[in-house]
DNA sequence: CCATTGTTTGAATGACTGTTCAAAAAACAG
DNA sequence: CTGTTTTTTGAACAGTCATTCAAACAATGG
């Protein structure tokens, strides 16, 4: 088999979600070879390690992520109403039974301690995302209120991504974030 | 040694920071034993399992948070005083260099996908101090507005123990919880 | 058809995991 | 002092961890 007979992309789709759910800790080599279907050997042949891995698990996630902001945004009328459909798909993502909030935070949260690289990745992907909103609100507000706003709406987000484990929360969600950002029904 | 040569209670403390820190799955039984100083057959003799010390850690944790906010609500003059109090004090525990957020919100978020009992445990409890800031605030808002604002404040709340992993972050956090509750304010 | 290159395999590695337990040690009661 | 009880000890357990690697395999280039 000199051709690999798998895609690099799906492998790396499976283990999305498989690092998701679990966390880097709880996710063993073994159970990446069952999600995704290589052996330990291959794994290690086409990843370097299972820190490798993660990272460029968690680069595709969080590009993925950026890229269905600026879809968003692209495909709405104005910047308020992309955030608003943005806060109702987290709402959505909250509904489902096996809900696990975000990627990142959960990356954050689990390596922050060590001082990780894949905390710092996760924490700047974070950071990234952040500046993406005050641009998109800067075409709205002034800088310094887009600022401001775009710090209140990644609160509100982060807030939102752990309320929603909560059962049964998605309308409580949406009243409150309705609540939290009056400046989202302007204009 | 008939005699326990130590406290229940501060082998709890030490055990509270290090699964704080590093969570469930990254604390091991040999890292328990060198910051508690016990075997692990003390540990054993104390505490049935791993999973039964890190449940009564969290427990411990949960009632000393719970106290906290009774405690702080008994001192201040009013329910928004103390509230913005407890606020304060959560952005002021964002400066240290070694913050690792909220316990229960990293429990929650490290266990849930496995439906473990620890999971549901976090859960409640963030559930029970919702609750409790419901009962305060309904001393001053009528049963629905107090219902509406514990639900913004968890929110932020989470928001802000996550915002607050980013450094640097205090000036910013404080002026996003004043701008997102603004009822904070009244009275 | 051979040599080369790249891929897959899966057993083996040594370290670490949570947990157990028989033995030792220390306090108490009689 | 003796017997009982409680606690401590730390080696030992079976299992799992991330990782390695030589061998088998398949495809390409000449």
């Amino acid at each position: 088999m000199a051709k690999k007979n798998y895609q690099r992309e799906d492998v790396l789709d499976n283990v999305i979600s498989l690092f998701w759910q679990q966390g880097y800790a709880a996710s063993s080599i073994q159970q990446i070879t069952k999600a995704t279907g290589l052996k330990p050997g291959s794994i290690y042949h086409e990843f370097e390690s299972k820190e490798k891995l993660f990272q460029e698990a968690l680069a595709r996630y969080a590009t993925a992520s950026i890229g269905a902001i600026h879809k968003k945004m692209a495909d709405t009328e104005n910047v308020n109403e992309g955030i608003k459909q943005i806060l109702a798909d987290l709402v959505e993502q909250s509904k489902a039974c096996d809900y696990c909030g975000c990627f990142l935070i959960k990356t954050q949260l689990e390596l922050a301690s060590q001082g990780n690289s894949l905390y710092q990745f996760a924490s700047m992907q974070l950071s990234n995302i952040e500046k993406i909103y005050t641009e998109y609100l800067s075409r709205v507000y002034s800088d310094e209120l887009a600022k401001a706003y775009a710090a209140q709406l990644m609160t509100v987000i982060f807030g939102i991504r752990i309320y929603g484990y909560q059962a049964d929360s998605a309308n409580t969600i949406t009243q409150t974030f309705n609540a939290l950002l009056p400046w989202l029904n302007e204009h």
